[in-house]
DNA sequence: TTCATTATTTGACCTAAGTCAAATGAATGG
DNA sequence: CCATTCATTTGACTTAGGTCAAATAATGAA
């Protein structure tokens, strides 16, 4: 999966000037503090999220409860992805849990410069499949794992997330309850 | 969601008539007796299949238990996507639940044809948007539903379902045992 | 038809994880 | 430095859905 990721990145760091250039005029940088939100729900998601720096995640709420759907880490691309594609309101929230910098990219700039340099497209497309396969193998996680193992997994994929996030958003991006993963925790 | 689908409908419709011949240029119909295999475990995806007349499968197996992960009708796209896109060996296998009739498209030759015809990139972007959003919703649904709730939905989406396919294969779509879908089933 | 194989149902019991409630620990503003 | 609020743990109990086993359909080939 990582191998995608870095034709990912070499391919943009082989785009020839001119796409480069037109990729940069539509993205501003900015700052969030902690505990703000990027995106609400009933909000369209204009825009899409490149993580400079700190930590973020997108959640739902299902009665009254939130649903963790992602965590964001330095280089991920954060996005209602629903919201984004159909320009309808969002169902999820974005939010910073730390403070963080963020590069912005404007939703229909963008769909324009797609027209004009066809690398771009390409280069959307190849993080569209990348975030399909990252949901397919959520979707695989949740079907063949036990919430022990889908815990040990996370932090063996990201071994700092303890020490930044509540456990709450742990439990909830595990799709489990707080008290289950306090006791999955005690166990060790 | 379906909107979606009509967008990439009317795209396709209204593509430029060099486009639509190179696409169709790069595509053959065949057919499968029910049962058979258009993709097997271990083996690269190295064509998607457009599903004309039919009902096909894609599943896995974990401890020897079969996995459904998505059921096909018309106009559906079958591909076992992380094989096809990383051109890896498949963990997943597509079956024929009906004879049916598809028409496959080559994975490098629609490569090429979309450096050729920049708006084939674009379609592939939007197919890959549609299949994103399906998986986010499939996600939704094992969080937000129980057993009886995805069941309900399911057959309310696709009415003709149960005729066609094997209460086995219900069962591990909709992530439950063939038991807990013959009560679900019992209770109506 | 009939037998064999496969699909579905039903029953008895088990288990992972949820819920509710209360206790303890940590962190932050005044 | 205290008080209040938020985060985490622990305990007791419930529940949706799983497992195993056996009983009925249903299907299909000879």
């Amino acid at each position: 999966m990582n191998t995608y990721l870095n034709k990912i990145n070499d391919f943009i760091t082989r785009l020839d000037p001119e796409t480069l250039t037109a990729l940069k005029a539509i993205s501003v940088e900015k700052n969030f503090k902690k505990g703000n939100f990027l995106l609400r729900q009933d909000e369209v998601s204009k825009r899409s999220y490149w993580i400079e720096k700190g930590i973020a995640r997108k959640y739902y709420l299902n009665d009254g409860k939130e649903i963790t759907t992602e965590l964001y880490f330095d280089n991920d691309i954060a996005v209602s992805f629903d919201s984004y594609c159909l320009q309808n309101p969002s169902r999820e929230f974005i939010q910073a849990l730390t403070d963080i910098t963020i590069s912005q990219t404007d939703f229909s700039a963008f769909q324009k410069a797609k027209q004009q340099f066809p690398k771009l497209a390409i280069l959307d497309l190849m993080m569209t499949e990348y975030y399909a396969m990252w949901l397919e193998n959520r979707l695989f996680q949740f079907h063949t794992m036990d919430a022990t193992k889908r815990y040990n997994k996370l932090t063996e994929d990201h071994p700092h997330i303890v020490q930044n996030i509540p456990l709450t958003v742990i439990a909830s991006y595990l799709g489990i309850s707080l008290e289950t993963l306090s006791r999955i925790r005690a166990k060790k």
